[in-house]
DNA sequence: GCCTCGATTGACACCGGTGTCGGACGGGAT
DNA sequence: ATCCCGTCCGACACCGGTGTCAATCGAGGC
């Protein structure tokens, strides 16, 4: 075999598509610079029009595509945007992705995954390798690591750009996408409260999650509407897993007066309550009505099937990634915040009597 | 600013740890030629050990990591691996991806997602563009696109390595992974017949996944131990969805002779299954066992909590990353399939009488 | 008709690695 | 001492793009 292969001979693997073309092919069958095709593909304004249309021409005849790797190599940055997240639920990890896709697509942008530990000591240093190591063009993250100001802090001190999807703005807008999950609880709230239940029970997410005080609050609001308060000692501290909503539900149901209806935190939590509920020998929803959050499949799996506040996750995705690629230049508007909504099944009723 | 940054002077910013060390300075800082750097990055074997030991002493001091894209730049190939699925299941989903990222570590590689849509007019190219977009090195095919031999077929044809996860070897022991689901089906079969069921019925996956007749398959395997068989009027067509769950049993449990007992292709239809048996007034597992297929999150919050088969989704996925990365020259042994297991909970029990 | 100036375009170096090939070096055979 | 050969290493081009800066060009002002 000779040295390397000459240059010039194999201009029929082009036609025959069995080489993609380079800058160099469509800058010398354009008759032209790579600079110039260089300006094209990046849409620089200083070109003639017919010059720019010449080389597109060329351009969509061979259906040339510029590597990534190589204009990340000159832009020392890539063209990989990094999901950075720490919550356990598949459903929603997986419709959080499908969602970044969403607003990904055409962009010729890729999504790499990086899973983590919000409560390990090495979080932010293991965050920075990943993202450095593969020179990522931004991040999304979700909760609850997004809401860690330490790795906020790293992300800007490296320049990288992010979006930090939570349920409150806990940065500027540019850098934020809000759940409003306020106004999920206050829905849970209102419809409680419409159905006539006046002892109404919640069962948080972790304290250290934004998220729990958010829905709470909303639950609050919701009550309040209907000149109701939510009383201390119906409240218990879960951990948004399965296991916490039944001893969640446990300690509420075995009060002196115990509450004719709870909100989970999630629908995690609730499934729990439904399985302490029958343990309990209590019938859902005539002797107690429950309602979870998030709407993922297990709501409407579990018997009854849950009436639950259904947030947009997938929607929440698509806008965070066209704000991280609208940062990129890619002219996205910035969209309105998408509000959850109640999802009303079998697990509520009126109280009895 | 000055037109650029001159380059000696900037060794500052290299002790200060401002700047990433490159190459270059590494082979000026030790005294070699970058060609000589690069052949410790590549395990060179002719390179004297006490060059390659001052080289080593003067990456690690610097914290020197290579720049995958430009190494991809030179190699035309990326550091990147593709996961390439189509199966709907979060958990699934998000298991394979954790097992990937399992056998990933500290290799330099990172995982990329790609949904498809098997049933796409466009799903052989879609991933082709995909692929050769980012110049992947290999990807990781899950089912039911993993069964797909023209995608097999284009995967070859442009070089890219790849692992196939089936539920039988659909190609040469180097790019495939197989799940043993006839063995899964196998247990749930020799259970059922154990707790002294005869009438079992079946509710499959849809045909064109192999994994249906796997299980179908090991289910009859099992029953024939204890001299049973599996009549072909207990057997419906599902499609891994929670309603189909719910219709096939509908089917079944209103044969005159109903069965005692049903397997059913994966949790979700085994949801669907004790949601129909509910609406016919049959209570679990006193008139009718259940047992689902994969030990998803799901079988532990219906109730009664299900008997199901474990699928070590996660081990898979990571069995499935070792394999692809042995063919980039790390060297992982080729281990054992990992079998499924039986997880029995509430579901099953002997049938009445 | 000549000069000035902004709009276009190209030449060249560079991003940070790898492939090719040849040169320097040292030991054993002649 | 000379020759041969294998080992080890470096010079240089190249992967496919972008940044910098200078050159070219046509139009408008004198």
């Amino acid at each position: 075999m000779s040295p390397r292969t000459p240059k010039p001979a194999d201009d029929a693997a082009l036609e025959g598509g069995r080489r993609r073309a380079t800058i160099n092919d469509i800058a010398r069958i354009a008759g032209v610079s790579k600079k110039t095709v260089s300006r094209v593909i990046n849409r620089s304004p200083s070109l003639r029009p017919e010059t720019r249309e010449k080389i597109e021409a060329v351009i969509a005849k061979y259906g040339y595509a510029p590597d990534p790797q190589a204009r990340g190599l000159a832009f020392r940055r890539s063209f990989l945007i990094g999901l950075i997240y720490d919550n356990p639920n598949p459903q929603y990890v997986v419709n959080m992705q499908l969602g970044l896709l969403d607003g990904m697509r055409g962009s010729g942008f890729e999504l790499v995954v990086h899973p983590c530990d919000r409560g390990s000591t090495t979080l932010v240093p293991d965050i920075r390798a990943f993202i450095e190591r593969q020179k990522l063009f931004g991040v999304v993250l979700t909760p609850s690591v997004s809401e860690d100001e330490g790795v906020a802090a790293m992300l800007r001190e490296i320049g990288c750009e992010y979006v930090r999807v939570a349920s409150v703005a806990v940065d500027e807008a540019s850098h934020s996408i809000v759940t409003q999950d306020r106004h999920g609880g206050l829905l849970a709230g209102r419809h409680l409260a419409e159905l006539g239940h006046k002892a109404v029970g919640f069962i948080s997410g972790p304290l250290t999650f934004r998220s729990s005080h958010e829905r709470r609050g909303g639950l609050e609001e919701g009550l309040a509407e209907h000149g109701l308060t939510l009383a201390a000692e119906y409240v218990a501290e879960g951990a948004y897993t399965f296991e916490s909503g039944l001893e969640g539900a446990a300690k509420l149901l075995g009060l002196p007066n115990r509450p004719t209806a709870i909100f989970a935190g999630n629908d995690e939590m609730a499934a729990g309550v439904l399985h302490a509920a029958r343990r309990a020998g209590l019938s859902v929803p005539e002797d107690l009505s429950v309602v979870g959050f998030d709407d993922f499949q297990i709501a409407s799996r579990v018997w009854p099937p849950l009436t639950t506040v259904r947030s947009p996750t997938r929607e929440i995705g698509r806008l965070a990634s066209e704000k991280l690629l609208s940062q990129a230049g890619e002219d996205k508007r910035d969209p309105a915040d998408r509000l959850p909504s109640l999802v009303a099944r079998e697990s509520t009723a009126a109280p009895r009597g």
